[in-house]
DNA sequence: GCTCACATGTAATCCGTTACATGATTCT
DNA sequence: AGAATCATGTAACGGATTACATGTGAGC
């Protein structure tokens, strides 16, 4: 059976403990969110595949009031892990991204506007930042490996926050240096 | 008609001055692809849609020994442009980082394992980074906007270079210690 | 009793890539 | 003559989101 990442955010969060869909939602949404979302859509299905593959083993929770299946890693899946976290060749990765895509194109706008759209993307990345610091003391709970991971999403939205900063800074100076050569 | 981001990079492209699909397609894989990507199955269509919609005009190319079309933006084209680059509200992004993610489930791979999936990552951004320097020479001639773009780019892949040197470090510091305190 | 969070799922849809098909022109 | 590049397009497929549908249990 052919898995994508998302099977293995999947089975990565179960193995940190069994899980229902819902609850690895719940986790994704506070971890992996930042470089890999998923959403419900993907879950429900994909703990059905898994769960034929014997990677997964589901039982209905009992213990709980609640009526949901939990999900627990079997050693098969474990061993699929860990192949795809040591598999060689390329490690795809992408990036769609509004704001700087508007700023490649924001020779059609005047000068206050172009601020304007920096502002807003610094704006966004600001807000993004303080989510991931809000969440910071519940990871710090978690695997060392997690909050590292945090802090690297930290830095990451703070690399396009002082990103803005420098845009706007060279955009003053470019205009600044247009006007005084008169062209 | 509904305009997808991507069609604003057809429009945005076009307003630099008339082009084919192709064209489109060949400025795009050495600027925006790094953070909008596109493809020709995605170009030819639009454009199709985008002329029948009055926002960019196409027309054989007769000067050219090549049979091709040549798409111009439209008055009507450049209003949308403009709305689209001032347009107020929530700009989309989203990355996704097969590397990151690996890197938060490593806790599953013994030390070793965890350095070689920060040395590929590491090596991958490297690599990227050669291409946009690669590339700057040429965006140089081009507009100031799009030199920017480009070094935004550069620092972009030198930001996850400098991570995972950063990580390396840092789990390096981590292992000592839990070697120290004999945990 | 009511509301919120817990919980599971599916269908429609969107967006985008990949692979394929085809052919002309330019360069070596 | 042959290879590389220019050039246009479509069909199949894959991955993911959104919206919808439905219901239960816990806490106020």
């Amino acid at each position: 059976m052919e898995l994508g990442n998302t099977s293995y955010v999947i089975l990565g969060m179960l193995r940190k403990g069994p899980k229902s869909g819902y609850e690895i939602k719940a986790k994704a949404d506070v971890s992996t969110r930042f470089f890999w979302a998923i959403s419900y859509g993907q879950i429900y299905p994909e703990l059905k595949r898994l769960e034929q593959a014997r990677l997964i083993a589901g039982e209905a929770d009992a213990g709980s009031g609640r009526q949901r299946r939990v999900f627990s890693i079997t050693p098969l899946g474990e061993q699929a892990l860990h192949d795809w976290l040591t598999r060689p060749g390329e490690l795809h990765s992408e990036l769609r991204h509004e704001g700087v895509l508007r700023f490649f194109f924001a020779d059609a706008l005047d000068p206050e506007e172009r601020v304007a759209l920096l502002r807003a993307i610094r704006a966004k990345h600001e807000r993004l930042r303080e989510e991931l610091v809000a969440i910071a003391p519940a990871a710090a709970r978690d695997e060392p490996l997690a909050l590292l991971t945090l802090e690297t999403g930290i830095s990451y939205q703070e690399f396009f926050v002082e990103l803005c900063d420098r845009l706007e800074r060279r955009l003053a100076e470019i205009q600044t240096e247009s006007i005084a050569t008169g062209s």
